[in-house]
Formats: structure tokens, sequence, C-alpha cells
DNA sequence: AATGAATGAGGTTTCATTCAT
DNA sequence: GATGAATGAAACCTCATTCAT
């Protein structure tokens, strides 16, 4: 049911989508949707925090499976559960990503915390790079911005990704990981601050 | 009077903003505004289109500046300048990169054009540097998506730093180069394909 | 409902005739006319297309009725029916034939084709005399002139009708034929041309 | 001057000329039309007054040209000066015959006196037959009807023609006096009355 | 004296949202 | 319990009309 309400979603937007369109795609009646959710926002909440759980379920589990392995090991599992998540959910990625970056959109205040979750998992693991290499995070101007690039790297390589889909997410997680992984590996070991 | 228009865009959203606020921040009647730019998408556009060609002036002039420095050099200029924009242009960013991302929004297409752009330029000095390594860009399957990695990670950065203004645009600069240039650097000089 | 926005029509005419008012009178919202008919030229389509189609209905209805009669009974039945239409849909009529000589109004195409069908009835009666007098429409110069005429006798003086309403529908057709069948059968029977 | 702002009426109608256009087409500001007629209806009516004027003097010219003659050559002069002045004033014809028909339009009952003028002097002549019949006008129902026709059925010929310019004005003339005046003539003698 | 610049008021249209069946 | 029918509010846009230069 949210699935269809998604997908109008992703094809419209949150705005240009209507709710007639949804309930009719939906196969059910416009006051069932409101009998529901209550109302449009909520309804968008509800996919977007629905979406957004699935795609932290998928890194975290992916991430856990490797729990042995290395933290590069670990960044690479998670990584890759991202692009395979896009991949297999293009919607959900859609919406979760495309206006997260809107001003003054309805519901900014609780569609950023759900980004800020995503954030979270790359900024854990980087914590724990930086304490296996004896750094203090302040030190280093703190892991957040670091997770917050790293991420926004992998959200518009995805997005470039939907347009080009030559390759598959293994490629595209290889890619991401080429490109961050080695800068962030110094600056996490304290070898960076002040320039390359 | 685009600046007015902009800021009301970039508390607001496209959708949200409405000409009557438009008209009043601006200090004019609604009429006027019609007068001047003809159409909502059109004031619109014209204030992406503005703001979209002054980043890009920004950003071709500091690197030019540097034009005899390394490609490194250089990169960190257009880089840094990003980051200056960014800082003194807070509602011109905003607007350029919120519904850059909005699927469906109005003039997609024109918006992304700007957006491209902009990879461009570091798309071109990434097929410098792979150049200069003797590497065939189609060998590591294309700069588009380095560059598109690299100026994501800039954005998000950038939305980041807007909450967070503890630091300076050089300091901003400096973290996004130690992230993404040791990795690119290898990337383009072949040495990283099939991981790290 | 048609006949509530036809009341308006005919008091303001198209352009004056608000949808507020059309709404109110009807004793609905505005949206529910937008639902009903989706666009005030719709609307105003779908009254004239109805009262154009009533009122050639009724005319040919009551040409059928004597369709064993001579050719000039045919045409007092249809006069007649014309009039009595006039008087017992006034709002349609005055619709019907405000706008029709309108320039650049909307809909002037489809408008024009009503008009035109109204015109063929009486068209088609008049090939039917040239034809009993042996005499080619060509050679007179079309019978189409002809009922232009005839028809425009009818609504100018339709009009002239609704501010003096002393007469019967009886007379007023009986007046229409007196004026113009003399002539019309003079000149359908090729002994006009050249003058009287 | 005010034959640019009749074209624009001709060619748009009353209320999709604007007055930007007016003015445009003139060759002169807006401000200076208002300074001139101080409001578009006032605008539209002075034009409407002139080409009103213009008819009237072409047929009633025309008519005392040959007032020394019968009374249906008399009407075939001012029948035909209304068919030139149509040809010569394609502008003025449209604007005074087309939204005349309008209901509620502005100034309906200024330009409905117009067209009474017109039907007047048709409605002159007519008496004056009825007189040399030594028939009451008011035993055959007034002539005021008869004139509404006769003018309605020109008019409506006329319009036609405008479509059709393959015959001359003295043809057209011709045409409705073919139609229009055997009849009429019977009628104002007094033996027509109670039907064909 | 003429006009570029400006506006008030109003029109059509759309949508999220809710009654009454 | 589910829905067709209905609406309030607001958005964009236009145009006759007038200041201030």
């Amino acid at each position: 049911m949210l699935r269809a309400a998604g997908a109008v979603f992703a094809a419209r937007g949150y705005h240009a989508a209507s709710m007639d369109e949804i309930a009719d795609r939906v196969g059910v009646s416009k006051p069932m949707v409101y009998t529901y959710f209550g109302s449009k926002e909520a309804l968008y909440f509800a996919y977007i925090e629905d979406a957004g759980r699935d795609l932290i379920a998928s890194i975290v589990d992916a991430e856990r499976a490797v729990r042995t392995g290395s933290l590069a090991e670990r960044l690479r599992a998670g990584t890759l559960a991202f692009f395979r998540f896009v991949d297999e959910h293009r919607d959900g990625y859609a919406v979760l990503f495309s206006e997260m970056a809107a001003r003054g959109g309805p519901l900014r205040r609780e569609v950023s915390a759900i980004r800020r979750q995503i954030v979270e998992l790359a900024q854990i693991l980087f914590d724990r790079v930086a304490e296996e290499a004896g750094v203090d995070p302040d030190a280093i101007g703190g892991t957040e911005p670091l997770a917050v690039a790293y991420v926004g790297a992998g959200e518009w390589l995805a997005n470039w990704w939907l347009e080009h889909p030559e390759e598959s997410a293994e490629q595209l997680a290889e890619r991401l990981l080429d490109i961050g992984w080695r800068g962030l590996e110094r600056v996490l070991a304290g070898q960076a601050q002040a320039g390359a």
C-alpha cells in the first residue's frame, strides 16, 4: 500500500503527486487513504520512514555479516548494500534522496533525521578507524563531515548510476571506495590535516 | 530584485514560494514581477541560471588564476572557490542544489544542465590528470562518475557546513581534498581498478 | 445544472459570466462545476451544443411531422418550431445566437458549426424547391446565401420579439414567411436573377 | 486613430482586445489613449458611434441621391450602399454587427441605439410604402419587425459574403432585394396577413 | 505634455481534505 | 465501514487603469 504511494512520489515528487493519483494507483478511495494516514504529509513521512528503515537495515545487516572482518571490509559491505538497495528499491531511494536536499520542504526536520541516521552508520565506522589509529576524532575536526561527504558522494554516484546503468552495484561500490577510502584512511589516521 | 526572489525560493522551496510573498519581499506588486519575468518558472529559472553562472564563473576564474600550477593546485583553487561561493551566496547555493535532486520538479532538464556544467569542470581536470599519467579515461570507466562523486561530496559537505558554520571555507576545501584527492589520484593513475 | 449556467451566460455573455456566479446560481461550489465540465470553455460549449441539438431536433421533428405536405408547409413548420424554441428556451436561444456573430470569441469554430447546421436545414428545403422547379441551384448562385439570409432574418426577428413579446410564435413565423417566402420562391424558380 | 483601435476590436472582439495592443497599434502610449477617450468602453463606443454614423450617412446619401425614384429604387440604393460600406469598411462593419447581438455586453443600450437607427432607415421607407398603398402600419402589425427582419437578413448575408467574396456588392444587394422585396411589398400592401 | 512603471482587483483553476450516503 | 460528492483556500496570472517622472 505504501509501495503504490511511493511509486507516485518517486515519479512526480512530493508536490506534484496528487492524492487522487495515489488513491487511484492504490486501488482504493481517497477517504481510505486519509483514514489510514491522516494527511498527505503523514503518508509521505510514513513512506520515507519505511524506506529509510529498510535501507538502514540493509546496510546494518550487511555490515554485521562481516563483523569479524576489517573496518575497510565492513565499510565495503555497507557501501555495497547501499548500492544494492538503490538497485532494488529505486522508488524508495528516489524519494529518500530527492526532496531530502529541498529547502523548506514539508517534514524537513523529520526527513533530515532519517538522513542523519544513515550518515551515522558511516560515522560510527569512521570513529572506530580513528580509535584504532589512536586518534581523537575531535583532533581531526570530527568524523561527521567525513561521513557526510562519503554518503553525499555515494548518493550522487547512485543518481548518476540510475541514468547510466551499465555497471553493477559491486562496481559502483568499488568505485566509491576507490575514491574515498584512501583519503579517509589518511585523514582518520591524523596524517592529512593541513592539506595533501 | 532576483536576490529577494532567491531568498524566498531558498527559504520555502519552489512550490511553497508564492508569488505574493516574493512580490511583497521585493517591495513591488505581483504584476511587476510578471512584467519582468513572465512566469514563476521563468523567474525561478532566471535566478538559478544567474546563480549557476556566477558559481561557474567563480570556479573557472579561481582555477585560471593558478593555471600555471599543478592540477592538484588547480583543483584546490576551484574547490575553494566553490566553498567561498557557498559562503557568500547562501541563497543561491541553496536554490541551486536543493531542487536539483528533486524528481519531477519544474525545469528539471534545465537545472540538470547547470549541474552538469559544474561536474564537467571537475571532469576536465580529471581528464588531464589521467592524460598526464598516460591513462586512457575509458580504461578506468570514464571520469564522469568520478567528477559526479567529487561534486556530490562537496555539495553535501557544503550543506552540512551551512548548519555547522564553525569552520572556514579554506578548511572545508582542504577537508574535501583530503578525503577525495588521494583516491582520485590513484584511480586516475589506473592503480585502483578492482578495489583498494 | 446546465440550465443555471445558461441563465448566467445569457444574462452576462461569455466573458462577463464568472464561474463564481455560475456556481452560486447552480447552488454548488466552483470545484463541482470543474469536476463536471473541466473548464469554462467546456461548460460554455456543452451548453451551446445542448441548446443547438435541442433546437435542431425541434425543427427537424416539426418538419418531419408534416413531411407529406408541400415544401412551403414544411418550411412553415420548421420556422414555427424555431420561434417556439425561442419562446420556450430564451436563455438557450440568447446564448446560441449572441456570441455567434462575435469576432474572436472562444470556440468560434465550434459555434459556427452549429449555426451552419441550422442554415443547412433551410438550405436542404430550398434545394428541393429548386429541384421541383427544375432549376439548377448553381444557376441561381447557390442556395446557401438564401438560407443564410432567411435564418438571419428569423434570428433578428426573434431578438426583436424577445423585447416586444406581444405576438405569438405563430404570428412571428407567419410574418417571416410572409416576408421571405414570396421572394425565395421566385428566386428558386429562377425568375429573379437580375433584380426584381 | 480610431481606425487602429477598430482594427484591433474587429480582429479580437471587445474583451480580447487589450489596451496594450491598441496603444501599440496606434503608435502611442496607453496613457494617451486614456487621455483622449477615458476608458476602454468609451473608446469602443466612440468607434462604434463613428462607424455607425458613417454607415448611416452612406445609406442616407445613397438613398437621397435617388430621391426622385420609386420607393423600390430608394430601397435598392440604400441596400447597395450598405453592402458597399461593408466591403470598404470591414472593420467598422465587423465591430458594428459582431457584439451587437451580444447579451450583456458593455454599452448594450448604446449599441442597440445605433442599430435601431439603421433599422429605422428601412422602417421609414416601409412606412411610405404602406402609406402609398393606403394601409395603416398598425393594421399589419407595425413596420418595425419588417425592417428588423430585412436588416437582419442583410447583415447575415454580409457576414456570409465576407467569407465568400466571389460576388460584387451589387449582386449581393440584388439578392437581398430579390429575397425580401416581393414579400415585403405584399405585406405592406396588406395582402399577406394570415399567411402566404 | 507624454510615458514608463506600477497596481488593485478579479478570473480561472487545482488540491488536500471532509461530509453524508 | 467505504465512498462519491463536495468544498475552502489559495495559487498563478492578466488587464484596465493611474502615478511620478
